[in-house]
DNA sequence: ATGTCC
């Protein structure tokens, strides 16, 4: 592939045959030898393919082979003339993290760390198939849950009303239609809300370890030694099932507006289409549907650390920092060569990174920017950074999301067949408790590359900059 | 990611 330099940390494919625009990778050389040998590149070169595609076909640090899409892929198309596509999405419609501060100081745990993950196990229900943490979902109920999102989850008690204000799109997309959904996308969801699901996701209790930017570390409420919780989970089996619904439903649609694919995976449809109408509703209420479901865990954890660690909500101090989608597409205003550009933003696996002064930045941290969460794996540390005018300005505001996986799942669990990681995490001082030891293995630390490497490539082209470091503690997993 | 093959 022919990659060229052309900027600190940032490399470009030029437009070649039936290409649009450029593809334009943010990493390092390191990070580019990593995605060797997955089909990324070569997917990241697809994307550029697509009808009424903006600027360039984006990826981040962390990109590796997904569904047509790479994951850590950025795509914008024209509002007009542009196309939806659910694989640029992802199957996990609005996964994504959602940190959390307390007043607590880690070396004040003494030896709780077990049971408080325990209680957490116990309280939000994990592994594929998990329902039940709250009462099943009245089809009302649910309706409203597509509609309002988060809001939903807070006006029944779950969380403050000024978790939403800390929350991206304040957890709820306009132009969500419940009636968008299929019977079975909703007969899925109706159980699940409040659970967190299987695979990558994860309740994780952190120590900040570091501070690299003192002010918007304070402006984030991120204390040295004290103890944070990051969640990360995503719209459960009804996401998935929306996803899979408008991929069948889809295939027609391209065919019949004749859109080129050069992989069937990255079905798409003009975004004014009757198809591709219906898909943006749904997604948006699986985006609802998810924010709804991050914020009902949250309180359930925080009833986990009260019952466990005493206190009350007041001395605990526990609040969301701030909670980003991962795998969304969103309408935003953008500029280009000076004039205002109305697209749609595709981001799967990619986060949202906005600048200080944006007006959808939260009044607290206004002047610092928007937190960006980039978790990495069960035994290393994941940071919180901030959003740049630079991403405004070349990345349609948006960074990486993680440590990217460095194995397929299935080379991880054969390098983790006989062994014990659950103990080799708490020698390394990680309390873990999951549900399924095949997770584990595919889930281990070595299965992902280092976050620490992601973030130093954010930070050399300059599209989020490191605020701090958080070490883990204790992990609960699918 | 996913009632990991309706």
């Amino acid at each position: 592939m022919d990659l060229e330099k052309v900027g600190p940390g940032v490399w470009q494919v030029p437009p070649t045959g039936g290409m649009r625009v450029p593809a334009r990778i943010y990493a390092s050389e390191k990070l580019l030898a990593a995605i060797r040998g997955d089909q990324s590149l070569v997917q990241a070169c697809n994307v550029a393919h697509l009808p009424g595609i903006v600027g360039a076909s984006l990826a981040m640090p962390d990109m590796h082979e997904g569904y047509g899409f790479p994951i850590g892929g950025v795509a914008a198309f024209d509002a007009e003339e542009g196309i939806v596509s659910p694989g640029g999405v992802g199957y996990d419609i609005n996964c994504g993290v959602r940190l959390m501060r307390t007043d607590l100081l880690a070396a004040e745990l003494g030896d709780s760390m077990a049971k408080l993950v325990h209680q957490i196990q116990r309280d939000v229900p994990a592994g594929v198939g998990s329902q039940g943490a709250i009462a099943t979902l009245s089809e009302r109920d649910l309706d409203e849950v597509l509609r309002d999102g988060a809001a939903w989850a807070v006006r029944h008690g779950y969380g403050e009303p000024e978790d939403l204000e800390h929350t991206e799109a304040t957890g709820c997309l306009p132009g969500a239609d419940p009636r968008a959904l299929s019977r079975r996308a909703r007969e899925r969801g109706a159980p699940q809300l409040g659970t967190l699901g299987s695979g990558n996701h994860f309740a994780e209790v952190q120590v900040v370890d570091e501070v690299f930017d003192e002010r918007a570390a304070a402006a984030f409420g991120l204390v040295p030694g004290s103890v944070t919780v990051l969640l990360h989970s995503g719209s459960r089996g009804l996401g998935y099932q929306v996803c899979d619904d408008a991929l069948a439903a889809m295939h027609e649609g391209a065919r019949r507006h004749r859109i080129a694919l050069p992989d069937p995976q990255l079905v798409a449809v003009p975004i004014s289409s009757p198809e591709g109408k219906r898909y943006l509703a749904a997604m948006r209420a699986a985006a609802n549907f998810a924010w709804a479901n991050r914020q009902v865990m949250m309180a359930l954890i925080e009833r986990a650390m009260l019952r466990v660690l005493g206190g009350s909500r007041k001395t605990l101090g526990f609040r969301l920092v701030y909670d980003v989608a991962h795998n969304i597409a969103k309408l935003e205003e953008h500029e280009r060569g000076g004039k205002r550009q109305r697209v749609l933003v595709h981001r799967k696996g990619a986060t949202r990174a906005f600048p200080a002064g944006h007006p959808e930045v939260p009044v607290a941290y206004r002047k610092v920017g928007q937190p960006v969460l980039v978790p990495g794996d069960m035994g290393r540390a994941s940071f919180v950074c901030v959003g740049t005018d630079k991403a405004m300005a070349e990345t349609f505001g948006s960074a990486a999301h993680g440590a990217g996986r460095m194995m397929s799942r299935h080379a991880a669990r054969r390098a983790g067949a006989g062994r014990n990681i659950a103990r080799e995490l708490e020698q390394r001082g990680v309390v873990v408790a999951a549900r399924s030891p095949k997770t584990l293995a595919e889930e281990m630390p070595e299965a992902y590359k280092d976050a620490a490497e992601v973030v130093e490539a954010l930070h050399e082209s300059g599209i989020a900059l490191p605020v701090a470091r958080l070490r883990p503690l204790g992990v609960v997993k699918g």
